[in-house]
DNA sequence: TGTACATCAGTGAACGCGCGTTCACTGATGTAC
DNA sequence: TGTACATCAGTGAACGCGCGTTCACTGATGTAC
């Protein structure tokens, strides 16, 4: 019994991130103590800043391992949906359709978006912290973009369209549905606000 | 000079309230010390205590006062379209411009959204006050979801409609368009938003 | 194979500061009779 | 018209608690020779 719970090394780093953050979406960072992630994770404060120098640390590494998650899911979603149909713009309708359905079939609501709550309290970090955040937003910009560009070779539309805005919808959405749907208590909101927008997607190329 | 400024009854109150507003907005509520607010008024820390009886209550007093002012906002702004234009959808498509006109053309990038940055720290407030900031969202579902259907009624759409999620996504898209200008640092972000969402309104009940 | 040293992943105690809250009190204005 | 009292809009001093941070120290594991 004693060694079956087993500890890998930087174990405890991602234990901490981790709780810090659930805490930090429910409460926002400031209210989020060292105190409880430590009770939580099981160590001592001491032991808190063997891994973080300070509480910015924390923050800036709860920033990058978002990004990285975050990064992930999308490539893993709209490159299943590529694979589902050859035609960039089926098979982005398709990869919409799955990014829906994942948030509607998440065991309990999706707890929010780290971006917006370091964004709504955004003086209390540093300029590498929020640069980090906003090339975060960049990333889902260029990638939201090319494709729209790319489906437009083929589709060419019928009115002149703010491909920026169109792409920046992707993430809008997202961040309005998570939004809504905590402040309603009601899941399905993200995933139908996704289909409204894969709607005005498929509405701007449409060739009828 | 002495008599110069003269003090209205209430102007303290409001004068606190309007502070704590760009406060919070900037750093959340938890990191908005009573401390700053009075140092900002001009008031001791008793001062603040005469007119809210602990830190909760001017967390209310702040989402009673933003609910007013957004009601009277979109009062305002989508009775001015339905005077400039006499049908349905048109008179609606006129209020959109105008509202994502009113967001380009301030004189600042706007602040953001006392229900979003309340929605992201939930847990420091109580059931009386998440629940003043869903009625708030249910406010703006009511409103939109009531005009669609009347639309509706004059333009019935081809395809079947979700309504509901069609009224939210005006909130989504206010709400997305907020965190990406600010994130960005690009007061155009949250108009573009608002026009697409006008786009997928127009393009909903199109009659072509 | 044994020894010396370095690194890893923490412990334990103490710190000072800022915060929200309380309490007794006050001067100016409003109201009843 | 004058007096008594109540209410309004605060003041000033004190409080205790929780928080982030620091510092000296430690036992277990890894590495060099």
């Amino acid at each position: 019994m004693l060694e079956a719970a087993e500890k890998k090394p930087r174990d405890t780093r991602e234990k901490i991130l981790a709780v810090a953050e659930a805490a930090v979406l429910a409460k926002g960072f400031a209210s989020t103590s060292i105190e409880e992630l430590i009770a939580a994770v099981g160590i001592t404060k001491s032991g808190f800043f063997y891994h973080f120098k300070d509480k910015g640390e924390l923050a800036k590494a709860m920033m990058l391992r978002y990004i990285e998650q975050d990064t992930k899911v999308l490539n893993d979603i709209f490159q299943r949906g590529d694979e589902l149909h050859d035609d960039p713009l089926h098979g982005f309708l398709v990869g919409l359709k799955l990014f829906a359905e994942m948030f509607a079939n998440l065991p309990e609501a999706h707890p929010g978006c780290l971006a917006a709550s370091f964004c709504y309290q955004d003086q209390l970090f540093n300029g590498e912290i929020r640069d980090l955040n906003a090339a975060s937003v960049l990333a889902w910009r260029k990638r939201f973009r090319e494709r729209l560009e790319l489906i437009a070779k083929t589709y060419p539309p019928k009115q002149p369209v703010d491909f920026e805005a169109l792409a920046d919808m992707a993430a809008s959405s997202v961040e309005g549905g998570l939004i809504l749907g905590r402040l309603l208590k009601d899941q399905t909101i993200l995933p139908r606000q996704i289909l409204l927008y894969r709607d005005l997607v498929r509405a701007t190329f449409a060739s009828d």
